[in-house]
DNA sequence: TATAATTTACTTACCGTTTAGTAAGCAAGG
DNA sequence: CCTTGCTTACTAAACGGTAAGTAAATTATA
């Protein structure tokens, strides 16, 4: 049985701390007890705070892409978009981590987005604008900014995910007589889907 | 005329920097400094930075609920949400040091959010519920979770804004070459609107 | 094959800087 | 003379990062 590396260890803990705490409150040597080991040693395998935040995110954003455009190339628009929001909000139920990660670095304006990770971003948003641009070709859609589509889709998305305290909180103050349950999260893709879809339709 | 008073300096500087650098990497001493004064002339305003913070973004979230309340209250639910999306909007246009502050909220899942401002954002949903409740009684919305087209609406917007500096760099890459120019924020607005009724509509 | 050299993967100890927050004093105005 | 509205000077803690050293494993060499 292969023991994980400390290496590995480091960016899982790492991975843990910038999700829950983000970048500023990240602490290394918090990272470094979590791992049973010293602050330097960190600094070992990674070169800075910065390094160690890329090591953590860009994989996430190489494998996001992946996922889209392996998912994304079939089938008429409605199909492909109703897929492309699908992968992309399983892929953040899956990775809470990186859900609470990216909606930081969208709220940032992005400003502290490793290049490497904007170009996988690219990957997945290029993917978004050809299915549009076909569902406007064959008439099955109206010509829309790409980006608010996106927005429409992975923000609400995220933030979805981030809010669930929020939510509760909210819940306290407005006393909804006809509160249904709070739907689970594959609910709220499937609804999202169905709202984004009906909305561009020619 | 009548000289701004050094506590309004101090909250003009204050949400400048909490907009433009979050809470983490806003220094009271930089603020101070902006303001001509020395940090403890701010603590003697603000009992720490928290309160600060608080005093910053309180009222602002008490404006909303209030341009939300006093606008959306007549017409026929359509109308309603239309006018509900807009003045949301707007307000994030007019405030866009609120549009960033509000956007890092909600990234962080709204855990520093004081509870004054969880109120005030309540009295906005409350309104929100109360549009699409009727919507759906007069048979003209389907049923869909508030919180949901909460998020559509709000994170839809907020992120729109914040994210203008990578969707310049997206740009580079995606070297869409049926790019059309980028629209302004209130096409956006109405953009949003018209698809989210849209999706709405039974 | 024994041994010397080198690299790996850390630790201990420390530095410099930043930053929230405080104690005490002081000048001006009522 | 006392309150208001600050300033000067300071503390304490946190944190990113580094220098130097070391035990163990690996590789080169005689």
């Amino acid at each position: 049985m292969q023991k994980t590396s400390k290496k590995e260890l480091i960016l899982y803990h790492a991975r843990e701390s910038f999700s829950k705490n983000g970048y500023e409150l990240t602490a290394l040597e918090a990272i470094a007890k979590e791992c049973d080991i010293t602050k330097p040693a960190i600094y070992y395998h990674f070169k800075d705070k910065a390094a160690l935040y890329k090591a953590v995110i860009c994989p996430e954003f190489t494998a996001v892409a992946l996922k889209i455009e392996e998912n994304t190339k079939m089938g008429n628009p409605i199909q492909r978009l109703e897929n492309y929001i699908k992968i992309f909000g399983e892929f953040l139920i899956s990775n809470p981590t990186f859900n609470a990660i990216f909606a930081r670095e969208i709220a940032n304006g992005s400003s502290t987005m490793p290049d490497e990770c904007v170009e996988q971003l690219s990957r997945t948003i290029k993917q978004l604008i050809s299915i549009l641009n076909d569902g406007e070709s064959a008439k099955t859609f109206t010509k829309e900014p790409p980006f608010l589509i996106q927005m429409m889709i992975v923000t609400t998305l995220t933030s979805y995910n981030t809010t669930q305290p929020l939510r509760e909180k909210i819940s306290q103050y407005v006393q909804n007589k006809t509160t249904q349950a709070e739907p689970n999260f594959h609910n709220i893709i499937d609804a999202l889907s169905q709202k984004i879809i009906k909305g561009l339709l020619c």
